[in-house]
DNA sequence: AATGAATGAGCATTCATTCAT
DNA sequence: TATGAATGAATGCTCATTCAT
């Protein structure tokens, strides 16, 4: 097979895509300040210094990590979302897309929930960009079920998106730490409840 | 100077408090990782080795931070909490003191939000005991209401409580990485109405 | 250049060669505890790091100087014996190749005669192994003699072993120690004199 | 008690023999460069500042151990030795009291033959000192000997004494190594009678 | 004389990154 | 592209020594 054919076939690169994979093992495993590039290239079956041919260092190799997941993550959401109209229907779409994904992959998980929490340049990072999206996603979904009557309209919607993301955030960084394992994706339709219901009588 | 006089007059210790002073403000700055045992002695107005006499290591005085911070923390709930019947208004009352204890010290808050999270290790200390202590009082809150009727009972006190928490954990969270400043506390009230309230019309 | 042919021109390895060299060289000039690594880092035309891929550390660094030049040692010392047969002259031999040795490298010997006793752990090891093997060649030889009837066999072997190499070494402690330079070698015979024909008239 | 009074019964200081003691104790158990002036201060009973009022520093404290031992053993050597005519009896008494005192103190000799070689500051000094008085014992003692015409002239003096201390020197190392406990006095008979009647039958 | 809290210089070791092959 | 040997900057911690009390 001739040299761009296989990289046709294989992808932009076997060899990145294998060092993103290391890199959220790895991470998740060690934690990102405990992990070294030289853990990460082993794992990908890739020398040391190939590392720097496909990243900046190993700070690109979370970032990239992060970027890539989100994005995927993003579009997902949005293809998911097209099909509903109703606004309470999509809340309830995006907190059991949150949870089953992340419940999928807990290394995954725990480089979202732990690793990139590490420090503040990620989290400005994270809050700027796709993280912002994210959450505007919950935002105009939020607006449109006030627009429609659906939700109650005292609630400012950024807040209201906020205590959303927060709840389902929670429960995947307990998820994580818990001792015991069971499935996270179940608990969303209990966050959806009270969330839409509120927990008085 | 008597020896007594001196101790009233510089607390039981001047020089573990400037550390530990020290830490939140370098730690909150430059991130854990970041900042250096040098640093923090620097910001105390002490020698490098002095540190060593207060603490085991740069790991010890976060985790003195925290240790600290948590008990005053959960004194100061348990105090509030105690003269209030109604659930519904103990679950404002915690709110209120979550936003505004943390609203008041940003440096503190970074480091419970961000550094602390850094590493599964913490995490894990951390979700062990004094979190435990904070999530099971929101709990317990929980059941009572349910008990009285005043919530409903077909949610999991222990669910509900973990959103919750998460709800406001996140209030802090954007607070801290939002460019413009703005007063924390008053978002107690918008995120209890929702919690309470729930979101439907 | 192909490769098999730079491992000609370098031998098996260059650095390793190197930082053993500067090790002797450093350790005997400043002593074992004063060294700094990147004293023999230095030394040697590596840099720090570099001594850390062909050993443990600062101590394996003297462990790896005793056992090349004690194997070498007792490798030459068996050669040589070899072709003697009369335990007098073999007696002489094993001086003669102790004193012309250390007292051709100075370095090497104030490593053997100083760095190498100053702790414990490192005699306890040398006792253990390699010294152990070299007082037995002596030991043997001295047996041989009595079962001869060349010497006489009211002295227990292992004991005058233990002598014979106590004369030696302190000849070595003597000859590093002193302020004028001697040749050390000839000390063979005046101490083969005494040991094999006693003091008295 | 009167301050002077105690002083007087105490001899010059309590505290400095205290710390003579524990310092023979502590760099015995742990090695000269391993042990802390804390550890001695603390075995001594004394405060770690109180060390810098009869010592200079940590080296200061094992070259008190060495001198005054040093002077204790070349006092008690001329005291016996004065009474005995014969040089091949101050030979025999040499030895006996060398193994003797070495042997009735493990501590000690741990730090005479471990510890003080672990630098040559440390070597040189002694040699040029107490060390040099020693041997100077020995050696004249041979030298009246050969004028006597007892000893054989055709050997240097201060070689053979020498070879005498090395000998006696390796019997003590070869006891503190030595995993089974033994008597080391005994060993001087031996000694004296190879180094007096030699090895040959 | 005695204390012991405070000091701060000193260093072995790690590991992200480079670059000759 | 890929390698991995070599680099060398960076830092947590120790401990001999000082000095105010």
């Amino acid at each position: 097979m001739a040299k761009a054919a296989k990289q046709a076939k294989n992808g932009i690169s076997d060899k990145r895509e294998a060092i993103l994979r290391a890199g959220v093992k790895v991470f998740a495993a060690k934690g990102f300040f405990n992990s070294k590039v030289a853990d990460v290239a082993s794992e990908a079956g890739v020398a040391d210094g190939t590392v720097y041919l496909y990243f900046k260092g190993k700070d690109d190799i979370l970032h990239s990590i992060f970027d890539r997941a989100m994005a995927e993550f993003i579009a997902e959401g949005r293809r998911e979302l097209e099909h509903i109209d109703d606004p309470a229907k999509q809340i309830a779409k995006i907190a059991e897309l949150h949870l089953s994904r992340l419940g999928a992959d807990r290394s995954l998980a725990v480089v979202f929930q732990i690793e990139l929490r590490g420090s503040t340049k990620f989290m400005e990072a994270f809050s700027a960009a796709a993280f912002a999206e994210y959450l505007e996603i919950i935002r105009k979904t939020i607006e449109r079920g006030q627009k429609d009557g659906a939700f109650r309209s005292d609630v400012k919607p950024i807040i209201a998106a906020k205590m959303f993301y927060g709840a389902l955030d929670e429960m995947v960084t307990n998820w994580i730490l818990s001792k015991k394992p069971y499935p996270l994706e179940p608990l969303a339709g209990e966050v959806v409840k009270v969330f839409l219901g509120g927990l008085n009588a």
